[in-house]
DNA sequence: TTACAACATGTCAATATTTACATGTTTGAT
DNA sequence: ATCAAACATGTAAATATTGACATGTTGTAA
């Protein structure tokens, strides 16, 4: 289904940009929905140039240090487009390690049980805080629909929602096992 | 990490059982946070066999119709706790193609994005609603902590809780794009 | 000036997952 | 009796993803 190589050309389509470049990006507000290891990036960057997708342009730093930097062409962009448009089924249920655990955490003590969920609350809480603190940097002022910013609000305040829900199951799980 | 791995030793572990019947849980309550299918669990039950984690006996059921029915060695069951036991980082986010896609969705016009939230609002709602009827089968007991119907219905309401956040998220988004 | 972190691009092997292929049995409804 | 759905177990090829290997440059702090 090819999901990395859309990925891929909505980051290309909004700015120019080099292989290194994506790949930090999916260390940032993208990696709350998509991400990607450079040893994937590099070679599906060469699989869209070579489908006529993507152009680069080698751009040199300082003495000799090489830099591809990517453009979408305009088939590329239709690609995009009709991807955007798609009307798909819902994904199944994302993988979750820890709920897999203690599904299967009968054969623990109480104590054991209770210690793991103790130590997952704690991780979630540091976690939002961290995204609470990337959200307070719009200090109150919700970017306009049309603005770039925008999309990076709105998955931010999905991620934020998804750690809330997940510490309060968190909590009730606890609660019932105290 | 071999995860899968794990979720096999933990329903063998649970009762004996058939790798058809794996395949099935893998499309129930367990599809909320774990599910592969027939062509992964068979390979990955002659490995746990290999590793003596696992044993099997054959079952002939009517006339000639072969199951194997599996069951967990005690070096199963330590290799179950260990992993049972481990402390691990956050996983990464859970992927989100719908995220992605509304991420990128700058170059769609407003009306075209509307109808994408409001299709995915709908499924959203009809998943919610099939796992509220499954939560109805409870009706108001909370079973015991002891109790083994526990962990289906923790991992139940953490899949509730989950949809019902994404159901917020979209409907702000929603409100914000009208 | 030297050493380290960050920049920059790639490949390769292993693992994980999906999709399609392949085959045969049993149960239950018409 | 016949047909379809569910039971039951596998393999193979393709795709997706991770982790390790590999190499060289540039900026900056001590």
């Amino acid at each position: 289904m090819r999901t990395l190589k859309y990925a891929i050309l909505g980051l290309v389509n909004r700015n120019p940009i080099t292989g290194y470049d994506i790949t930090k990006e999916f260390n940032k507000e993208l990696a709350n929905f998509w991400y990607a290891k450079h040893s994937q990036i590099y070679p599906e960057l060469k699989k869209l140039f070579d489908e006529g997708l993507i152009n680069f342009e080698v751009i040199i730093a300082g003495e000799s240090l090489e830099k591809k930097l990517y453009t979408i062409t305009e088939k590329g962009q239709e690609s995009l487009r009709k991807w955007l448009l798609q009307v798909e089924d819902l994904d199944p249920t994302p993988k979750d390690k820890f709920k897999l655990r203690m599904y299967f955490s009968e054969i623990l003590s109480k104590q054991e049980i209770i210690l793991q969920f103790r130590d997952q609350l704690i991780k979630r809480n540091k976690k939002l805080q961290f995204l609470n603190d990337v959200m307070s940097e719009y200090d109150s002022t919700i970017p306009d629909v049309s603005s770039p910013e925008f999309g990076d609000y709105m998955v931010l305040e999905g991620a934020i929602l998804r750690e809330e829900s997940y510490i309060e199951w968190l909590n009730r799980c606890l609660n019932r096992l105290k």
